[in-house]
DNA sequence: AGTGGCATGTAAGGCGTTACATGATTTC
DNA sequence: GAAATCATGTAACGCCTTACATGCCACT
């Protein structure tokens, strides 16, 4: 349900084809939600059978035809209403490394360590990527439409999710190591 | 696939039914994995098709049969193999407050706010959950299997990273909504 | 000569949620 | 008298991943 409205969402932007849509959420949403080129696609489909965005073809010369989307009135209507209501539910979340972990008693103190110390490694580059990559971005985008300032805040506010989670998950790390090395 | 493997674990303490299992994730592994009783059963089945639990029924009085699974030699070295595997990979994440607030520019700043501010109390309840509760429960199983210190000592590290991270996004969302107030 | 970017899709299969169905016992 | 607990399952549906299929252009 809401890949669809992350695509609504995208499209009040301005019209765009399924592959662009990818590349923004790859340097966008893709910290808090993301799919796969081929979800992306059908997903448009299914909205347009709905009636919330619309397409037409545009031709190419030595390209291949692009297939533009634009949101419908019905699909900011929809979108609209989708924000006005408030979470009052948490998500669950899921993660393979804590999984691992917990059941992880069975295997020797060294296997244990290596795994969260890989681990550290991808979470410690991940994060820097968000201070870094994912800012300059979002500071790219405010050059160019000045009068896009509320939405940058608000996407700098899930940039900033992005770096303080992984600044937890490499503290929570290191925690551990430690905890781990003491086992006899 | 991975559930698979958290119900390969669980059975590896003792031999339990889907009822017994489902109980002991919401109290263990909900934090970073989860499941609903009816996709529980239906693994239950697959995993056993390939050989990997085993099961029998036990007739109750004036209750509902019980199907007990155990794990198989096959469904320990399936594990082991799981486990000793190092991840080196992210996981991907999906946060819906994250993604509404990605798109809530078109939102007036009260509606932002009441959204962020429902969420903080969440959070807060679930931090606090984890720092009592879920701790109690583990000294409890300490106590009762005092040869399980390793396992525990890994359990309470999950444990840990469910405090820190409610810690963090509670420490986010004030922030957050600092930067909304602050907005004209 | 090979890789990567541009561009769109389908099909199969697995994972996950919701709803439905049953029924006795215990607790409030 | 109502709700929760114990206990197991099926069916429908939707979401998501992986694999397959095509083909030109630009760059190294």
């Amino acid at each position: 349900m809401s890949l669809q409205h992350a695509l609504l969402g995208i499209l009040t932007y301005q019209p765009m084809t399924g592959y662009e849509i990818k590349q923004f959420m790859d340097v966008s949403t893709a910290n808090f939600w993301h799919a796969k080129q081929s979800q992306i696609y059908v997903t448009l489909k299914k909205l347009e059978k709905q009636g919330l965005i619309a397409s037409h073809v545009e031709a190419q010369e030595g390209r291949p035809d692009r297939r533009v989307y634009e949101i419908t009135p019905a699909g900011r209507a929809e979108l609209d209403n989708w924000l006005a209501q408030p979470l009052t539910v948490l998500d669950n979340h899921k993660d393979t490394l804590l999984l691992k972990l917990f059941f992880s008693a069975r295997m020797d103190k060294e296997t244990i360590l290596t795994q969260l110390r890989i681990q550290r490694d991808l979470h410690q580059r991940q994060q820097s990527l968000y201070a870094t990559e994912t800012k300059a971005v979002i500071d790219r985008f405010v050059a160019a439409m000045p009068d896009m300032q509320r939405d940058a805040l608000l996407w700098d506010a899930t940039r900033r999710f992005g770096v303080l989670f992984e600044e937890m998950y490499v503290r929570w790390l290191d925690e551990t190591i430690e905890r781990v090395e003491a086992l006899s």
